[in-house]
DNA sequence: CATGAATGAGGGTTCATTCAT
DNA sequence: TATGAATGAACCCTCATTCAT
């Protein structure tokens, strides 16, 4: 019988509070900033959230749980379309950077240090995480017989989180939209001819013809 | 204001404000921690700063304008070693990731928004800076005949100078000194395999045996 | 602001209320704590009350107009029964102390400023009443001849209000009964002794074995 | 060599949140009052003080400490001087209402449940306190014969200390310095008829006149 | 009338900067 | 020059009160 909740109410003052931490960072942000670009009251922001800090980690912490989810691991050993999975892992990566271009401003945010000295950990978990993932990667190529034999793993995958990490940085930073497909198309390149066998980077271009020939019908 | 006359101050305050901001980040770092830690009064700070930002400008631009200087163009067209070159560029890709590795305080500081939002053009404009060496490297070896012609320079360049910006970000969060020049030669490789043609790929598996057997003399 | 209809919903209130001001004092009890306790929504204080202060008074003001009702004046001069009279006197402190007992809350937070500095008057105001009528007892005991004549009635008048005070301080602030019928005849006894002629201490002494040898049967 | 303390500082500081907090209690003191009131600055408050509730714990602190050391136990059993402790005890009376009185703000305010509700436990020890001596009070002046020995001491350790309680409660809400010395000597005069053997009050009666003869010489 | 979401004034505390010594 | 005491603007958060439903 009271005054129902304004459902838009958390919402805006998310998204307010993302744009403001986006400019300023976590510890210049105002929470009357936040408020007066939602249009609400100061003390609003306290009914949806405990602190300024409390905000801040809710917007990071979403967005790293949903990163978290943007990786597969390799299939399990056993038979499997090769054509298949790579245009998968295209389209996962595709995805991903579009999520990343969506969410360019929080990424930015989070890729600079959380923003603030303490969630740093956050980004360094993630990056963690992707470098392993890259790593079973690497040695089911190994064991596939398409990647070289001679890898140092552990450099390697550092080397390509790196990439995509630097990749990632500077999709966010750009004002107009690049064009991701090719973006992911050529770090694929990259990474096939980095660590794969000269017979494998063949069939790799050529998987790459079939599906732009796919693509152009 | 005079130039004042203990000149050990300034790099006691420089030194103990690297610490402080490197733990802390600008906006959290106290000046009075950073006057603490240099054994100096809270005083003493204004007579050699003019604010806590210009201390950190000062602290991050030196090490930019550092960094700035750690790449080589390619050289001018005409004849040369490429052995010696290579050899050359090694040397100067482990010199800089020591250099990485020493400062590493502040470059992480500084890969990570510069502790601030508002710092963040500085690691903008050295990537970028580093983004074009790259590319001129890029379209430099194409010219000579060692990459592959069909290269995406805008998009290679943009992967490579993120690949190495990744590398140094995991570089400066070790706790233990990596083997820094296996990295280098490892991205070096990994660079070779990724944009040039299959016959350089050899040549460069040559030089590098060639660069160990030296070695181990 | 019509009476509201639920007329439990005011005491309730005040229940709560009473116990929140009693556990953390005006400043610090919380609208929202009382209205919680009372299981009742936070506007429907204001229906009851114009504001915390309100209520708040209404509390004290409640219990200092009982408090103030809780003595009697001496009776006027003519034939009366001295231990009728006295009797009735101890009956009337006993009802008194049970009356601060069960209300101990309360006349505890009373007690102490009211639980914040601008209450004090009511408080001041009580015990001015106490002590002017504790001096027409005195006057009329010494008209009577039972209290001694030389007596300075504006100071003992002082120590007597000062005495009870200090004793329903104590009573209020005991976690478990005390025994309130031996305390009052305690306190009359040191009375009758600091103020009374020997006759009247050896008659009061008479009063109250009689009393006790009535009260066993 | 940098600008020395102002050593008032702190002793005006102190002044200042004395009279805020007599005047308004500790929650709705302001510390903006407090420092305004000593001629300073928002800030030269917490040079001084970690917190307001500090400042006033402090104050209320110090009192009691002082308070504390106002009474005397009784003397260990052995011939003494009766007149000569009687004198001792109403000049230690007297300086120690002469101090409540001098102290009067802030004693009302520490009687008053420290002006908040999280203090009162300094005043309920310091009260227990005194009672206890009351009562050790009690229990030699009986073993020396000059009290009663039917005296129930628990009972009348908490009447009297009550009686001095009210006592210094009405004397700090005087505007006006009241007669000090005969207010304590009454109070003398009431115990000893409340306590002491017939013998005794005749003795006491007989001290105090000489006591007067004495102080009019 | 009853509800509880929304409001916004208010105040404690911090800390960069100034400046008297 | 060097010091560190003093300053006061800034800002987070609380909570009494209002008011739309």
């Amino acid at each position: 019988m009271a005054r129902p909740q304004d459902p838009r109410a958390k919402i805006e003052l998310l998204k307010a509070a993302e744009a403001v931490f986006v400019e300023h960072g976590l510890d210049r942000a105002k929470v009357e900033e936040i408020t007066a670009r939602a249009g609400r009251s100061k003390g609003s922001f306290y009914l949806h959230f405990a602190s300024k800090e409390e905000a801040f980690r809710q917007i990071v912490e979403t967005l790293v749980a949903r990163l978290s989810s943007c990786v597969d691991d390799p299939p399990p050993p056993g038979s499997f379309d090769l054509e298949e999975l790579f245009e998968q892992q295209l389209q996962r990566g595709v995805e991903t950077f579009e999520f990343l271009w969506v969410n360019r401003g929080v990424v930015g945010l989070l890729l600079c240090g959380g923003g603030s000295a303490s969630f740093g950990y956050l980004i360094e978990e993630l990056e963690q995480q992707y470098q392993q993932v890259i790593g079973r990667w690497l040695r089911w190529g190994v064991a596939q017989g398409i990647y070289r034999k001679d890898l140092d793993i552990e450099l390697i995958s550092l080397a390509l989180a790196g990439a995509y990490d630097g990749l990632a940085r500077r999709v966010v930073r750009q004002t107009k939209r690049p064009d991701l497909r090719a973006m992911v198309l050529e770090m694929e390149r990259f990474t096939a001819r980095a660590v794969g066998t000269f017979e494998y980077i063949a069939q790799f271009d050529c998987m790459v013809r079939n599906l732009e020939r796919k693509r152009k019908q």
